[in-house]
DNA sequence: TACTTTTGCTTAAACGTTAAAGCAAAATGG
DNA sequence: CCATTTTGCTTTAACGTTTAAGCAAAAGTA
């Protein structure tokens, strides 16, 4: 691979010294009194050579390398590869280019990719935490990187956030079901230390309490990330025909996946049967033959939401801790019909 | 942000110079004769300051960044996040990082990114690339940058690429319904100057001609990217309705995904009434109450022989031009229960 | 005319690394 | 014991930038 060309190049071409040609192409030519003929000469030069500064070099020097991390738990899972081409437009468009790293909720595998990408010198982290990770969001945040949490978050680790309002999202997904007349309404959420989750459960057994119908917890199926498939089979079968639900809220785009594809094969007609709500907008809504209510996220806003905020804080347009919290909608057949 | 500790900082708390330090970190301190306790002193300092190397102070000296720049139409597009998945894990387990940029299928958007990325010295590219993009990946070639294309092609460009063999997978996804007695076959397909896509037309044709049933150009359709829902919608009618075929042949993801809809739509039952088969794996297909053939694409295969391609040409493992041509494999329902 | 100011440039040092070259002291060999 | 080799380190220069400081010539002022 043939060398770049360097300022020093054009310097030699126009005769003149690398400083020159930098101020110029940085456009800090009318600061640095340069002539106006001299500037012309070096763009011109610069343009023949087809320059393109080296970043590393520059970042070297001005510890600035416009590079973001970008580490979320699986960049294959639609929910976070729209979240980073929202984050990718947005830094694009700032001049800031991002780097990415998957964690499968697992914090060994995040320690790595956090040192693999701090190695790389980036300006600051977007970053959805994984399980257990709580010990390493608090040193990465004790570092003084800049550092921006998405779509999870610590409730004692005071640091920007960005995210949705889960508890309150799931509390009216719930409502929904209740006000249809449901009175036995089942959950699958995730087992899982991420308060997020938790929020959503929440959010349900709150519903289920205000309701005064029952105690929620009963209803309450919790499955395990790593056996999915088999626990929400179990799950749904014992739901439906154990507890007797007649609605099933399904607090994630997976569990929801699954979760209908269960009500199926047990011979239940979704909503007909079993009443569903989900968390996550998801494809195979529209294949169903009938209308699934779904929480809906603002996967762009949060996506320019921690742009916006990471690389304020990196060019120190700091303006302290911001924690964003956006409203997720439940997207009904009502609504979306008003639309149209 | 603090700043991070340098070899400097190591070499002053030990006593030594940085030449001392860099050797022993990089494990070169038996050919350089550094003495043992040194040696361990040095390690033990630079755990103690929790040293990391700047790679880019590396990379400049060494040109080398260890960072590889993928470029695909869109990061969102299930198939490309998975590809990106793959590559991602690939490259993180030799030790490189990978930048990313969506082009959009536009030239221009590509070649902004593509200077994006080279800005950022990255060693080498994977890129699938866009729509009109033939002079852009031209010069890339001959910039002589470390290239491999991924999923697309130019015939008559000579570089390394990872490919599917789209017409074999056409041909054979086509002749599966003809074996069933099809004649009447439809196809939707894009309207695309990308070779890939119309390999996957020409197998479709091709099945069709050898078959000698009727000239399968009849009971083509092909439809823009932009404008997909509409076209689609046109197309579906015209193909069941004026040209009474008895089955659709979806050349892509987006593509099965819209139709089938439409299928629906126009109250036809799939695959009791029109038989169908597609491109690409979809989660949708779960969804339906009939098993929806289609041809599955080797992603993570893909993935892994794109990066070792293209770290091996960085590193010089150099073997020339590397062209590989997977196979992707048509998935029936007598198949999928041969597995079970 | 004699000064100050402005203009247009260069020099030099630094960022954090790598690696070739150099150099003294210690160890070895005959 | 002197010459050679080995050992253990340092010095130096370089990668491509940025930027403060410096300096001579031209222009302005009085």
């Amino acid at each position: 691979m043939a060398r770049k060309t360097s300022l020093k190049d054009i310097a030699n071409k126009v005769g003149v010294s690398t400083s020159l040609v930098s101020y110029v192409l940085n456009n800090k030519d009318k600061e640095n009194r340069v002539g106006k003929e001299t500037a012309d000469k070096i763009r011109k030069a610069a343009k023949e050579l087809n320059y393109f500064p080296n970043l590393n070099a520059r970042s070297l020097k001005t510890n600035i390398s416009h590079t973001i991390g970008l580490i979320v738990a699986d960049i294959s899972n639609p929910f976070f590869s729209s979240l980073a081409r929202t984050i990718e437009d947005e830094a694009y468009a700032r001049n800031y280019t991002v780097i990415f790293g998957s964690s499968d909720e697992n914090n060994d595998k995040f320690i790595k990719v956090l040192d693999f990408l701090s190695t790389r010198q980036v300006d600051g982290f977007i970053v959805a935490s994984p399980e257990e990770s709580r010990e390493t969001v608090l040193g990465l945040k004790e570092s003084n990187v800049p550092l921006v949490l998405i779509d999870r978050y610590f409730s004692d680790i005071v640091v920007n956030t960005v995210m949705v309002d889960n508890f309150k999202a799931s509390f009216e997904a719930t409502n929904h079901l209740l006000n249809k007349g449901h009175k036995r309404i089942g959950a699958i959420v995730y087992e899982s230390t991420l308060l997020h989750y938790q929020d959503r459960c929440n959010g349900y057994l709150e519903a289920m309490k205000q309701a005064g119908i029952v105690d929620g917890t009963q209803f309450l199926a919790k499955v395990n990330h790593q056996s999915l498939q088999t626990e929400i089979q179990e799950a749904v079968q014992k739901l439906i025909f154990e507890d007797k639900v007649t609605a099933i809220y399904f607090s994630t785009n997976t569990i929801a996946t699954e979760g209908l594809k269960q009500i199926k094969n047990v011979g239940k007609k979704i909503q007909e049967e079993i009443d569903v709500v989900a968390f996550d907008e998801n494809l195979i809504f529209q294949f169903l033959d009938v209308h699934v209510p779904f929480v809906s996220q603002p996967i762009k806003k949060m996506g320019q939401e921690a742009v916006r905020i990471l690389i304020d804080q990196i060019e120190n347009k700091d303006q302290g801790i911001i924690n964003v919290l956006l409203k997720a909608t439940l997207e009904t057949k009502e609504k979306l019909q008003k639309v149209n």
